[in-house]
RNA sequence: CGGGGCGUAGCGCAGCCUGGUAGCGCACUCGGUUCGGGACCGAGGGGUCGGAGGUUCAAAUCCUCUCGCCCCGACCA
């Protein structure tokens, strides 16, 4: 591809809302632009990319034995309705009238719609299992939209779905799409992991995320330093706190100690010089109906998806200032669990400290040498979140490290859920009538163009993988000198030929343009044909991600597009 | 949903407080000199200042409404 015949706008200066390295790079480097808040033009060079991580994701599914459908964008309410997500996705969910006044929504994913194809078509268990799936635009009126291509309010999305006649069935094909989406994952070059996750409000079935370990991301993440576990902040646990557990219960009586104007942690542990490890910290949350005093340790924080499944409720909100002076009787900062009336849920670290320091509930107190069950009683939980030196809860000695991830990927076992509800049964050997055992299986695909760049880029711009980037090789020649030309035009026809992949910078640019725009563009060779090297036979071959502009390999122009050839298989091998 | 902010040329911004009829950089066009890491000189083109209403002799500027967009938060007492 000649870049003077090509559409690649490259500008100077980002778009003034981007924060993101991805987006300021997909932006700067012309691969997108922004047509509203969550929507993006993909440009010729963002739509390879996009067109190449989709390859990749429908090669590794098809060679799962999964089954390529397209299914409607636009969707009848009628099937969320049945299923009661017409309620519950609330304001997220893409609602459109039609012109006879029917409720219609754009998808934000297919659950639905695939059981029904599943309950027309699938009659009988020698049919299965199935794996559907479908790389499609998916629509979701976010809160808020950000970061360019990482949230989108339109998207492009792989989802598959799995039919089996049982569980065990369910968790082969679950097992499946595991190693197809490794296979993904590794092939596009990503660091990432494979993390226990929250399934929601589905139940307590299998899941797991693919995080794609960012400084950026979203998300946080927990993994071992010894073994191979890996969780969701959610849903991760921690091993009871050894060292607290040993420390002797204090004698001491509880005593109360002024301390006006000292609400939080940082001024209470300051103005008693205590350690944060010593207070009880004590957040009221509420939880469905009614409010629940959760207390950690002031060095810890509350995690609140193990707080709702411990007190069997779908999600819980921090109390707000009113309904804290309420139930405490204090000022916000001043509550506690001893004397407080109702119910209490506290972390197992917590209840070991020794001699605790807590709200008293009453402003401009506290209580000190406070101790769980002498005190105050409540239910004991792990409720708090992991973080980085804690003990890793599945092997011995291992500690646990935070991470940042983008979710890029995100596969469960769904059971019955859907196919229970809209009757999509099959009769097995026995002549019995049973609902499919589904299981889900979702990949952001425009995500994982922005995630790629979040963790391949520099200062200069991006560094593709090889397998996602636009082209293989950029071509930059010096000079409008025949030689160079004519060089570089056969050049071009060999490396074409052995299915090399060539933007060539044909522009009437100087050198620095070209240069600094190939960084941008992030291509993982950079081919250089000018009078210099080439008066001693030579082309000069430098990878994006070497950063020294000085560096440069000379190769013999004879040899170039072999080599160049060669340099490409192994990467796309490797 | 709460808080903050922004809409002025394709992009990035100034002008607004203190009304007087729009400017800078990049990009673009033309001419010239240049040419191995975002050149320089000269000459140009391009904007109903997000929209509507109001105040005024006069509105990008003041007031009201509205639309769009962005950031932060959804908070650890």
């Amino acid at each position: 591809m000649l870049f003077s015949r090509a559409l690649i706008p490259t500008v100077k200066e980002a778009p003034a809302d981007a924060t993101n390295a991805s987006h300021i790079l997909l932006s700067r480097a012309g691969y997108i632009r922004k047509v509203g808040a969550g929507m993006y033009d993909f440009l010729p060079l963002g739509y390879r990319v996009l067109r190449k991580v989709e390859a990749i994701v429908r090669q590794e599914m098809d060679r799962a034995g999964a089954l390529e459908i397209l299914m409607p964008a636009l969707l009848p309410a009628e099937y969320f309705k049945e299923t009661g997500r017409w309620d519950l996705y609330g304001p997220t969910l893409f609602r459109i009238k039609d012109r006879k006044g029917g409720d219609y929504h754009l998808g934000p994913t297919h659950e639905e719609i695939v059981t029904d194809i599943a309950r027309r078509e699938i009659r009988s268990w020698r049919e299965l299992p199935k794996n559907l799936y479908q790389v499609q635009v998916k629509f979701r009126d976010e809160p808020r939209p950000r970061g360019g291509l990482l949230r989108c309010r339109e998207f492009l999305m792989k989802d598959a779905y799995s039919f089996d006649a049982d569980e065990a069935g369910a968790r082969s094909s679950y097992e499946t799409m595991r190693q197809a989406y490794v296979r993904i994952f590794d092939r596009m070059g990503l660091t990432y992991r494979m993390v226990q996750a929250d399934s929601g409000a589905i139940g307590g079935n299998t899941s797991a995320e693919f995080q794609v370990l960012v400084d950026s991301g979203e998300d946080a993440i927990v993994a071992c330093d010894r073994c191979d576990y890996a969780a969701n902040v959610e849903v991760a646990t921690v091993k009871a706190v050894p060292e607290t557990a040993g420390a002797a219960p204090t004698a001491e009586p509880l005593a109360r100690v002024h301390t006006p104007g000292h609400g939080t942690i940082d001024e209470v542990t300051k103005f008693l010089g205590v350690t944060r490890g010593a207070m009880l910290k004590s957040l009221l949350y509420v939880a469905g109906e009614g409010t629940v005093l959760a207390v950690v340790r002031g060095d810890h924080d509350v995690n609140e998806v193990r707080l709702a499944r411990t007190l069997g409720v779908d999600e819980v909100f921090l109390a707000g200032e009113a309904d804290v002076e309420k139930a405490t009787g204090a000022k916000v900062g001043f509550a506690g669990p001893v004397g407080f009336k109702g119910k209490i849920v506290i972390d197992r670290a917590a209840s070991l400290v020794p001699a605790g320091v807590t709200g008293a509930n009453e402003t401009d107190w506290h209580l000190k040498n406070v101790r769980f069950g002498r005190d105050f009683e409540g239910q004991v939980a792990d409720i708090r979140l992991a973080a980085t030196g804690d003990a890793c809860p599945s092997c011995d000695g291992g500690k646990l490290t935070s991470y940042r991830g983008i979710e890029a990927g995100h596969i469960f076992i769904l059971g019955t859920k859907y196919s229970a509800t809209m009757g999509a049964t099959f009769i097995d050997e026995k002549q019995q009538t049973l609902p499919l055992v589904m299981g889900c299986y979702g990949i952001g695909v425009s995500r994982l163009v922005a995630t790629t760049i979040e963790q391949h880029h520099d200062d200069n711009g991006i560094r593709w993988p090889m397998s996602v980037a636009p082209y293989h090789v950029h071509l930059v020649t010096i000079g409008r000198e025949d030689a160079v030309l004519s060089t570089a035009r056969e050049l071009c026809d060999a490396l074409e030929k052995a299915g090399v992949e060539v933007l060539w910078d044909d522009r009437d640019e100087r050198p620095g343009v070209k240069f600094k725009d190939a960084d941008l563009i992030g291509i993982p060779l950079r081919v250089t044909i000018g009078a210099k090297a080439l008066a001693g036979g030579n082309v000069e071959l430098k990878p994006r991600t070497e950063t020294d502009p000085k560096k440069a390999e000379l190769v013999p122009l004879a040899d170039a597009a072999r080599v160049l050839a060669e340099r490409v298989r192994a990467a796309l091998a490797g």
